[in-house]
RNA sequence: GUGGGUAUGGCGCAGUUGGUUAGCGCGCCAGAUUGUGGCUCUGGAGGUCGUGGGUUCGAAUCCCACUAUCCACCCCA
């Protein structure tokens, strides 16, 4: 027996159910954001991911589905969507359009790592990027969107942290002014932290080993660091979240892995796990050869909503609903009861009949276990006399009705 | 990549110190007087006990490897 391969899952019954009220949601709420979707393809070539999430991190050096294709070239199965959303913003002149271009996605995501709670190899991504603004209001325009979506979710107890990393150069002040503090003590340091301390000093930050946090704990500010511009910015984007009403919290230990990110960044956090990431990539463009432009955006991990979803709400409902059953008798019956089914379906009715020539008893029993509303039974007898009895489920009562007005009949009970 | 737990019919579980045809609940299918559901009762189908080796007269039970899964680290959504 072939199974699933490592990290992947099969979505069906009522969870299925559950992912598509969640996307409807999420297409909703962009429409009302003036955000558009986009669709990029499922693979791109390597150099794109490679350039455009970063050579240092962890997601490109040990992550990615990458394979060569007949033509030698060199792809890879995108682990992230905002790479692919900025190489279509540029490939296609959108930059051309009204400003800014608002792009939602809801797309599988693909990394080749150790599962675990809240992590698989293919799992599903809602994003939103925002290219063409450098403004601050442009920032919180993109937090409230993820403010807004969970809301609509019903999820409480989200709690949203930002901070800012600066510009590039603040970036490269911090990072010195960092190594500075950090190499005092380097020896006191755990062994991966040395390797951050080499690598990405930023990282060690977010350390938990007690001896690193005991170092950390007063560690330059990265908010210290920014140029006044930088400051001035992130003041804004504090500001307009507050005029808002939405709730934050500042906190300088944020660094996400992903090297694109200038400025603004932020989380959405959950029991200890990231259900949302974002922030302003304003070098990103340019880097994968565009003209400079401001961007914004974040990623949610819609299986992670789903598993606050589950934990807040408990577990599903099942069965999809049927408005009505035609149950049949008889060779006659059986025609007579299709062609009713097919009539009521072509009106929008959510219609069954019987496809396995069983009793009526083990025909009413089906019509009950997939929450028909209401059934009706075709016989001989009943085409005979043109009546049938239509039966409400629930109460078990049944009113008799002509077998020629039975769609019109239907339709009216169920709104169509 | 590292460390720990788990792996028995569709789902949830039992299986005692290795011993005969591997059980239970739910679900599924079918019956309980002739053509009507939800309760109850009866019967039935469905498992190479994750896979492959090994120990043994004999393995779901012990040993090894592999795979998957869960949890943690790393990192992220």
């Amino acid at each position: 027996m072939i199974q699933l391969v490592k990290g992947t899952k099969d979505i069906y019954g009522a969870e299925v159910k559950a992912w598509q009220e969640i996307e409807g949601k999420m297409r909703r709420l962009c429409e009302t954001f003036g955000i558009g979707e986009i669709r990029t393809p499922a693979f791109e070539f390597t150099e794109l991911f490679v350039r455009g999430v970063g050579e240092t991190t962890d997601i490109v050096q040990k992550e990615m589905y990458t394979f060569t294709d007949d033509g030698d070239r060199s792809l890879t199965l995108r682990p992230e969507g905002t790479a692919g959303a900025v190489r279509a913003y540029i490939e296609h002149g959108m930059h051309n359009q009204a400003q800014p271009t608002k792009l939602y996605y809801i797309s599988p995501t693909f990394r080749c790592e150790n599962t675990q709670a809240g992590r698989q190899r293919q799992f599903h991504q809602f994003g939103i990027e925002i290219l063409g603004s450098y403004s601050a209001a442009q920032d919180a325009e993109v937090i409230s969107v993820a403010t807004a979506l969970l809301e609509e979710m019903g999820i409480k107890g989200v709690e949203l942290r930002i901070n800012s990393l600066g510009c590039p150069e603040c970036r490269a002040r911090y990072n010195r002014t960092l190594k500075e503090f950090i190499g005092k003590n380097l020896d006191k340091l755990c062994d991966t932290c040395k390797e951050r301390f080499e690598k990405n000093p930023l990282r060690v930050l977010d350390c938990k080993e007690e001896g690193c946090q005991a170092i950390i704990a007063d560690a330059p500010s990265v908010l210290d660091c920014l140029d006044e511009e930088c400051t001035a910015h992130f003041e804004k984007v504090q500001a307009i979240l507050k005029e808002n009403g939405i709730p934050f919290t500042v906190d300088p230990k944020i660094v996400r892995g992903l090297d694109y990110y200038t400025r603004t960044v932020f989380e959405f956090v959950f029991d200890g796990l990231t259900v949302c990431g974002g922030g302003r990539y304003d070098m990103l463009v340019e880097e994968c050869g565009g003209k400079p432009t401001g961007a914004v955006g974040f990623g949610l991990g819609i299986e992670r909503l789903m598993m606050i979803l589950e934990k807040l709400n408990g577990s599903l409902a099942d069965m999809p609903e049927r408005d009505v059953y035609i149950g049949s008798m008889g060779e006659a019956g059986l025609m007579r009861a299709q062609a009713l089914t097919f009539a009521l379906r072509k009106s929008g009715v959510k219609a069954d009949c019987d496809t396995v020539e069983r009793s009526v008893k083990a025909q009413m029993k089906y019509a009950n276990k997939i929450g028909a509303k209401y059934s009706v039974i075709l016989g001989d007898s009943e085409l005979e006399s043109g009546k049938v009895q239509l039966k409400e489920m629930e109460t078990g009562e049944a009113e008799e009705v002509s077998v020629a007005d039975l769609v019109e009949i239907l339709k009216e009970k169920c709104g169509k």
